[in-house]
RNA sequence: CGCGGGAUGGAGCAGCUCGGUAGCUCGUCGGGCUCAUAACCCGAAGGUCGUUGGUUCAAAUCCAGCUCCCGCAA
């Protein structure tokens, strides 16, 4: 089964790296190279790397849908003639030409149980909103935002203390394992196509808004929203007019009448919630020094009883 | 050359403006107190102050280059 195969970051380049021991793996697109990061160096993609160091063809198109690029892409797709195609958080919308193109379409693989959350953040999303379940899915590509027939689906508890980061390998796994069934049964021809049931719920992208975290929401919703964004792309607020990453943090027992994002306890780091309850905060970073456990942290840093967070 | 912060005993920091004795909160080790302790008291060890060079009688401190870490932006 001759593959081609489209994903970015590390999550993708777990599957790819799955396919290429049963399959054939044609040739790989991923977004192009970027200026990222301090001194605007081109940054490559994980699955880019993991591709060249495999001797994978590398496509980059900036857009599969019009421009040179495009048409350059897919007359690349039709030389390959592939028998399917494999998309994993690729970043970019195919067009009707190329989910038509191979024998057995495009199939995608999402992080989590569609139809909830299909979109672009589905891992963090769950845990955010304090799902106690989630999962991947491997489906049929259609016109629709991960819309598609399911072909397989495979479920992963999450648990209490969870971060997205553990999630996201912990799927990032999965999936791959998912991905390779499915094609192995797309093969033999005894995949079965389910429509999806259920209520369906969108997984929106994360934006750097929203990240800074909001105390006047409850504990539990606090403390729900900084495990699901770390480590990346973590929840932020501000201390002494510096940005404060929040890596880990706990729920308190303590009860306070302080005002939200007051610091209600100097000694573990204790903020002051909407609801009158607490988080710890367990594991910063303090912008322009290195990440640490708070104890570490309050070593040198003294905090004022009644300091506010988030300005 | 995108903007900015940083590198000081094992950890986290202060000291740097205004050059002149290596400081703080912990940790470690030894001793004491205690029924006991992560508590308290006494004592000790442990630092080429990131690196190279420059200025100077004298550099953690001033100047220049380099390395590494981090926040922003993209």
């Amino acid at each position: 089964m001759k593959v081609v195969f489209m994903g970015t970051p590390d999550f993708a380049a777990k599957s790819l790296e799955a396919l290429i021991g049963d399959f054939e793996v044609a040739a790989v697109f991923t977004q192009p190279d970027k200026p990222k990061n301090r001194g605007k160096k081109l940054e490559t993609t994980p699955v880019k790397d993991f591709a060249v160091s495999h001797n994978i063809p590398v496509y980059q198109p900036f857009s599969l849908r019009k421009g040179e690029d495009a048409e350059a892409a897919l007359g690349a797709l039709r030389e390959i003639n592939p028998d399917v195609i494999v998309v994993t958080a690729y970043g970019q919308i195919l067009p009707k030409t190329v989910l038509e193109l191979p024998k057995f379409g495009c199939v995608n693989v999402h992080a989590s149980l569609l139809p909830r959350f299909r979109g672009a953040a589905p891992i963090q999303r769950c845990i955010q909103l304090g799902d106690k379940k989630t999962g991947v899915c491997t489906m049929q590509m259609d016109e629709g935002l991960d819309t598609g027939d399911v072909i397989m689906r495979c479920e992963t508890d999450i648990s209490e203390e969870m971060t997205g980061s553990e999630l996201w390998e912990i799927l990032a796994e999965s999936g791959a394992k998912l991905l390779v069934e499915t094609l192995h049964a797309l093969e033999n021809g005894t995949a079965s196509h389910e429509k999806q049931v259920g209520e369906a719920c969108y997984a929106d992208k994360i934006t750097k808004e929203e990240l800074k975290i909001d105390f006047t929401k409850p504990a539990r919703v606090v403390y729900d929203f900084i495990r699901a964004m770390a480590d990346v792309p973590c929840a932020y607020t501000f201390l002494d007019g510096k940005r404060l990453k929040v890596y880990r943090a706990a729920l308190s027992d303590k009860k306070t009448d302080l005002p939200a994002g007051t610091v209600c306890d100097e000694k573990k780091f204790g903020v002051a919630c909407g609801d009158g309850s607490c988080v710890e905060l367990r594991e910063i970073q303090l912008e322009g020094s290195k990440r640490m456990k708070t104890e570490d942290f309050l070593r040198g840093k003294k905090l004022g009883a009644g300091e506010i967070l988030g300005k």
